[in-house]
DNA sequence: TTGCAGATGCAATTGAGTCGCAAATCAATT
DNA sequence: AATTGATTTGCGACTCAATTGCATCTGCAA
């Protein structure tokens, strides 16, 4: 079943601790509420879904999400209609941020519009660029219906 | 040595000839500048590229290039500023759209910000969805450094 | 408890992209 | 070559995600 968000709490206070910055409600909120999230959620969700438990300014939301980014505990996706969505970036049993998640493949529902996270897929992607380009990160980006849409 | 805007009147006249649609000076001269440009180009830029030989309203390059990606002769990039870029679809030699060409990789440089496609590195993906998902689309992105900045 | 760097709320702004409508343009037909 | 009618274009106003500036508040350490 599906995690709530009071659940989640604890665990959020606790990654956010563990960064060593400064804990606040919004930062709280906002990481227990990506916890619950099975797909990247937007700017414009994410103010909903917190305006039952902790609302919070549109601003805040933005800052915090960033802030989010910056840290490696969640990762931005650009969509197709021009918003960022959100999620938690895949932490490994220790923890730790995995960096392997660097390197990794979204998919996009056209019908339902959700984004999903396809760990699996990715870490073993073969890429050649030309010669003299580097590479530095990958994104692999799936289009079509997803399992609930099919 | 780069083709210039002028020498490329003639192709782009063909080109939107052979779509059987209407053939005006906006999409010509449009047409012409992404002939031009060995990389992504935005609406701004487009508008820019354009000002010198063929100015015309904001409006009509973003409908023109959006003309030009429903006929297939361009395709559109999502960048990671949340702005589209376009680019020629790659012709076959025969003229007509490179239908494996919608399944293709994009550089972007982080220093430069250009976008550049690799034509070559798309076609074999080998990408496996949770069972239920069914992919249409497939969109690789790679972030580094180009040749040039390199 | 106090001090203050850092975080938040609020209002105003930016900028890409879109919409509605009148005027202009292309091309088919006379 | 002129007419006509459907498409396109230009212009202004608009939408909406995201950002910025600044005053106020808050978490944390001394």
């Amino acid at each position: 079943m599906k995690p709530t968000y009071l659940t989640r709490i604890p665990a959020a206070e606790a990654h956010i601790r563990a960064t060593g910055e400064r804990l606040t409600q919004p930062r709280v909120a906002m990481l227990a509420t990506l916890m619950t999230a099975d797909h990247a959620i937007s700017h414009l969700d994410a103010v909903d879904a917190l305006a039952k438990h902790h609302p919070m300014d549109r601003v805040t939301v933005y800052r915090v999400l960033e802030w989010l980014v910056t840290m490696g505990i969640a990762h931005r996706i650009a969509g197709d209609d021009r918003v960022w969505r959100f999620m938690l970036t895949a932490a490994k049993p220790n923890g730790k941020a995995n960096a392997q998640h660097l390197q990794h493949a979204h998919f996009t529902c056209n019908d339902c519009g959700q984004t999903f996270c396809l760990d699996e897929v990715s870490p073993k992607l073969p890429v050649k660029v030309p010669a003299g380009f580097k590479t530095i990160d990958v994104d692999l980006k799936l289009r079509g219906q997803c399992a609930h849409c099919a």
